[in-house]
RNA sequence: UCCUCCUUAGCUCAGUUGGUUAGAGCACCUGACUGUUAAUCAGGGGGUCCUUGGUUCAAGUCCAAGAGGGGGAGCCA
């Protein structure tokens, strides 16, 4: 006989149908004649209550079954006597498929903390708010598929080994196959790469942009998704040293394109969260609802999960430029009490997240972007705005994570790119390519990048990066 | 990398000014219970108090170093 996912036994309306279901224990109730067990296959937050008859022939195999088992249920789907639920399973041949060894398995039917369950990444999808955050992440990386393909953009798959080391990210992953212990060396001494595998230095992309624009050159609209290395020292629930990256770019799009974009594609998404995810996002709204009790009054969100991704579908993004944002923070009651740990005073210096969480969460009370930023402290590709001293970025500022987006228009003049290239000592050599596309049938073109996982949290209400990706790469762990 | 907090039973945590045999809830085992909803009730077993060194008659408790983890900051997505 299939197997029916326990998603399908639940909605379905009729009774009577001999089924087959399977899944792991998550609780057993034993009473003098009937068992209960609760199973859960992953399809859905909720569980199939299957309803067993004790007997003394049974009872060897229930003292078997403990939480963390996999069974195997030949059932009749019935309408049940309790209150917890319209349909269970009337058990008629149980197997039990796995068993988990109670004195060992580390799950109970029970809160445990995200930090120990951290430690156990390879259980962890067994547990409510973990599958519903791995439903969610599914969810969301159809939804990202489903919008690009619905605009007409080509999906391109952009190197993850990388001969360049001039993306200017950040620090590099090194790729080599040369034997560690004892590295080549030329005759002045320094390493001899030709030796290596791709006869040149190469490493772990940290942007797929720089290739992504070749192919907005001739494809118009493209987007890469997919994974991203930092080998940042960075200890945060915000970042991880590999994580998943969406960076669409956009021939003829400007700045204002770009924003459109922006803010379309992540209302978008969290629109498609809200009617694809209720289930579970429910069950996360009402985990972060009793963690918010344990807290102080007033470190409370205003806003409970729900509400606040509503919010986000519901109202326009605030749009401002970095020297409206400068004026708004010098001339703040925050900034003049002396309650920012870094004060805001002169034009040109780079916002710290105190300064982006009060705009957002204090002044504008919804996601702002960001734009035209001092141009010594933005990327050598952004495009220079007629003022000489800024550029055409753009940062999406979200709620509690800060900075979920940083994009621009991109510098299309060749003579400008060159030069920002050589004030910021970039080896023009490496980019000639780069440089190309801006000496043939240049035109102007926007893009940005979205953190995936930084998405995620903003989606599930979790706060910590470790806790939406399946297996968190950070410094000093690669467990699992 | 910097600041700060934490580490006691399988899990979550309590442990008073340093003082006899380190506790609770859950989990597990035994028993009770006619349908439970993280079932309930009674009883039982279970400890390298993170590690190393120090102070002291005496350290889970005080001091130092180390390890692991959390929160904040920087870097960024």
């Amino acid at each position: 006989m299939k197997r029916i996912k326990i998603a399908d036994v639940l909605k379905s309306e009729s009774f009577g149908n001999e089924i087959l279901v399977k899944g792991w224990v998550r609780t057993k109730r034993v009473s003098k004649n009937v068992c209960f067990i609760a199973l859960n296959d992953g399809s859905t937050i909720n569980n199939l209550q299957i309803v067993i008859d004790v007997t003394p022939e049974m009872e060897e195999l229930l003292a078997k079954i403990h939480t963390g088992a996999s069974l195997s249920v030949l059932g009749k789907t019935v309408e049940s006597a309790g209150s917890g639920q319209k349909v269970e399973l009337q058990c008629i041949n149980p197997e039990i498929l796995g068993q988990a060894n109670p004195d060992e398995y580390p799950l109970q039917p029970k809160r445990h903390s995200l930090e120990f369950l951290r430690e156990i990444a390879h259980l962890r999808f067994r547990t409510n708010t973990f599958s519903a955050v791995f439903r969610i992440r599914h969810a969301m990386t159809f939804a990202i598929h489903k919008f690009f393909n619905d605009k007409g953009f080509s999906n391109i798959h952009t190197p993850i080994i990388t001969g360049s080391d001039a993306e200017g990210a950040g620090e590099m992953f090194q790729v080599t196959t040369l034997d560690i212990e004892k590295m080549p060396r030329t005759e002045d001494g320094k390493i001899d790469y030709t030796q290596d595998f791709f006869g040149k230095m190469t490493n772990l992309t940290v942007s797929g942009q720089l290739e992504a624009e070749l192919a907005a050159m001739g494809l118009s609209e493209v987007y890469t998704f997919g994974p991203t290395f930092r080998a940042e020292n960075s200890n945060t629930a915000r970042h991880l040293a590999e994580f998943w990256m969406i960076e669409p770019e956009m021939a003829f799009y400007d700045i204002n394109d770009d924003m459109d974009l922006a803010e379309e594609m992540l209302q978008y998404l969290v629109k498609y969260a809200l009617e694809n995810c209720r289930e579970d996002l429910e069950f996360l709204h009402k985990r972060r609802e009793e963690e918010q009790k344990q807290k102080p009054q007033n470190e409370r969100d205003s806003m409970g999960l729900i509400d606040r991704l509503e919010f986000v579908v519901a109202n326009e993004f605030a749009r401002v430029t970095y020297t409206e944002a400068i004026d708004i923070l010098k001339n703040s009651n925050a900034n003049k009490k002396g309650q920012f740990a870094y004060p805001v005073e002169s034009w040109g210096t780079d916002l710290q997240s105190e300064h982006e969480r009060y705009l957002v969460e204090k002044h504008y009370k919804k996601p702002v972007i960001l734009i035209d930023y001092p141009k010594e402290i933005k990327a050598f590709y952004m495009k220079q705005n007629e003022d000489g001293k800024t550029v055409r970025a753009m940062d999406v500022l979200f709620p509690q994570i800060g900075e979920i987006i940083g994009g621009s228009q991109r510098e299309e003049d060749y003579e400008k790119l060159l030069n920002r290239i050589n004030e910021m000592h970039i080896p023009e050599k490496d980019m000639w390519w780069y440089l190309e596309t801006r000496k043939f049938g240049t035109v102007p073109h926007s893009g940005f990048g979205l953190g995936f996982e930084r998405l995620m949290l903003f989606v599930t209400g979790m706060g910590n990066i470790r806790d939406v990706i399946p297996f968190p790469r950070t410094p000093k762990n690669a467990e699992f």
